[in-house]
DNA sequence: TGCTACCCTTGAATCGATTCAACTCGTTTC
DNA sequence: GAAACGAGTTGAATCGATTCAAGGGTAGCA
């Protein structure tokens, strides 16, 4: 552990430590020569600034928490690449944790990186975490809700207008001419799943004699979304319905994979089908999807410029950003025969 | 900043620092009755402990870095959620860090970690990074190589056999009845590309009459797999394949999508289509995808305790674990007509 | 009673970067 | 020539958890 500190640079380069800080932090305080000698002791050492003791120091770190709600989902890949580039570009290190869905995982995170001094937060959550952001708040290290936005306001957030997007999809499946439609998602605790629902029942309700009828699911993956399909398929050929508006395209894709296997219920022939998010794989799927896309790596991106925004300046007041959804037309919302 | 220390802590419940922390680390080297005042203090005064502190007294951390090739890859996404699984259940964070097949990036993730003091590495390397290992291994920060091996076994790895994945693959095209085999892959610069490509070579020699072109790639995306495909579809009829292997799902998945587009060449009947890691997509997609499954959180875990090991003890050997891919067979792979 | 052994507890020293009051030295101003 | 000023530099103090030599107390034993 040959560990070379400021000391060591401080005295190969002939100077005091102070100065060698100096150099690091506030370049233009320090003269171009005992620049140019630090800046040689410090190749020649190979010396690398230790993060901890700066961090002890100054009480404030340059690290960011990010708490994923499902590391598996692309989406969600996008938004974390998005805030990575951000971070990145700052000098900034993002620690990562994936809640996989569970609230326990989900508070575990929060706790480690609360340990790790993290600057702040960014958060995709999912059990009812909002106590425990409070109290961290209370101490300087603020948080920004990315997906959704909170309940009451409370915290910032970075999302996309889920109910606008649900209304936007029912009405392109109405504009197709479906009438009886499944809303497939769950669980009904995500903020975003029954926003989308509730976009989908006033568009429904605007487009009148059209009919919502929720299968829920347990959980916003593939399998959830293939085991949604079975059951559909399961019934009586005329109680089923002549679209699908799945939730997020992991679901909807689980509901294709499980139509096209089966083979009864073609998409879009019998069956029109449209996700949320526009994932890479929406457009590769067995049969294209359409989608609700979101500026999934901008929402990264700007979330982590309002965390850091308000990292330096705890007064600022907690705004919601919301972006618009836009509807991606594939072929499996084609006309009906 | 309410910032409560262990000194607070350590005066509320009327004892010394040292006992404060002997409860935090050594429980069983303090009396029960003063583990519970602190206890009790701890729980008043939402104390949380200072990672920076402790990082800097003791030299090392409970942090880990891990730069991924490309985090748009589900494949990464599991590894990553396996090694994250392992790192949470012994308390420790991970520093993440998406390389997006970029060389400055990557390297600039590397310095980023070392200046965090990352207790040990986990990479999924794509330019030249040995020379940066290799100078932080010095200090005693080792690095595993994660989804491919280190070409002189300077490193630890874990890794799937990818030259017996790409025999699997060909000998299972050989198998269904094809012989004018395309390789879709590329950069050639990356490991797992080529040892895929060499894996094939071998089969298509052992089957005799098999040949193996390669259509290279710039990267390993479903853009560039649609690319690809569509170059094959530019071609005369009778200069096409009558199989693909891709390197990789997502150009698999590219190829696909645009064959199905075009519809002049239908999978798997005028051809067939195999990919490799078996993502949770290629069952989803518009043929379901036959490919070879790896381990992909066991990876990940695997490589974790690996470097958690070797962390403790930096004078271990390097290592190469090399898991077995297994052949999943779906639809894409049908016999010819 | 004296002695040892054992169990807990104490608190100063430590890790390394940053900060800042104090200082040096050369230059300018009156 | 004295005073004021500015630019650079210095080094001790600081952040908070951990460590460990030293010491206090109690029990056990002779």
């Amino acid at each position: 552990m040959a560990s070379v500190s400021i000391r060591d640079v401080a005295h190969r380069a002939g100077v005091s430590v102070g100065t060698v800080s100096n150099v690091l932090n506030r370049p233009d305080a320090v003269s171009p020569e005992s620049a140019m000698r630090v800046q040689e002791a410090i190749d020649a050492l190979g010396y690398v600034r230790n993060e901890a003791a700066r961090k002890l120091r100054q009480g404030i770190s340059a690290t960011v928490g990010f708490v994923v709600l499902d590391g598996q989902n692309p989406y969600y890949n996008d938004v974390v690449r998005g805030a990575s580039d951000e971070a990145t570009q700052r000098g900034i290190a993002i620690l990562f944790g994936d809640s996989a869905e569970e609230p326990v995982r989900e508070r575990m995170y929060i706790d480690l990186f609360e340990e790790h001094q993290v600057r702040g937060l960014l958060v995709a959550p999912f059990g009812d975490v909002f106590s425990r952001l409070e109290r961290l708040r209370e101490r300087g290290v603020p948080a920004v809700l990315v997906g959704r936005y909170s309940g009451q306001n409370r915290f910032s957030s970075v999302s996309v207008d889920n109910i606008s997007g649900g209304r936007m999809a029912v009405e392109h499946l109405v504009d197709v001419g479906r009438r009886r439609i499944a809303f497939v998602g769950g669980p009904l605790e995500l903020r975003e799943v029954t926003d989308r629902l509730a976009g989908a029942r006033i568009a429904a309700e605007d487009a009148g004699n059209v009919g919502i009828e929720v299968v829920p699911t347990n959980a916003t993956t593939v399998e959830e979304g293939a085991a949604a399909g079975l059951r559909l398929l399961d019934r009586p050929a005329r109680e089923r319905p002549d679209a699908i508006f799945a939730a997020n395209d992991l679901l909807a894709l689980g509901v294709l994979q499980a139509l096209v296997e089966d083979g009864r219920m073609r998409v879009p022939e019998e069956i029109a089908l449209i996700g949320f998010d526009d994932i890479a794989f929406a457009a590769a799927a067995a049969v294209p999807l359409t989608s609700l896309r979101q500026p999934s790596s901008t929402i990264g991106k700007t979330a982590l410029r309002i965390l850091l925004e308000e990292a330096d300046d705890p007064g600022l007041i907690p705004r919601q950003t919301v972006f618009q959804p836009e509807l991606i037309v594939r072929r499996s919302t084609g006309r009906p025969t």
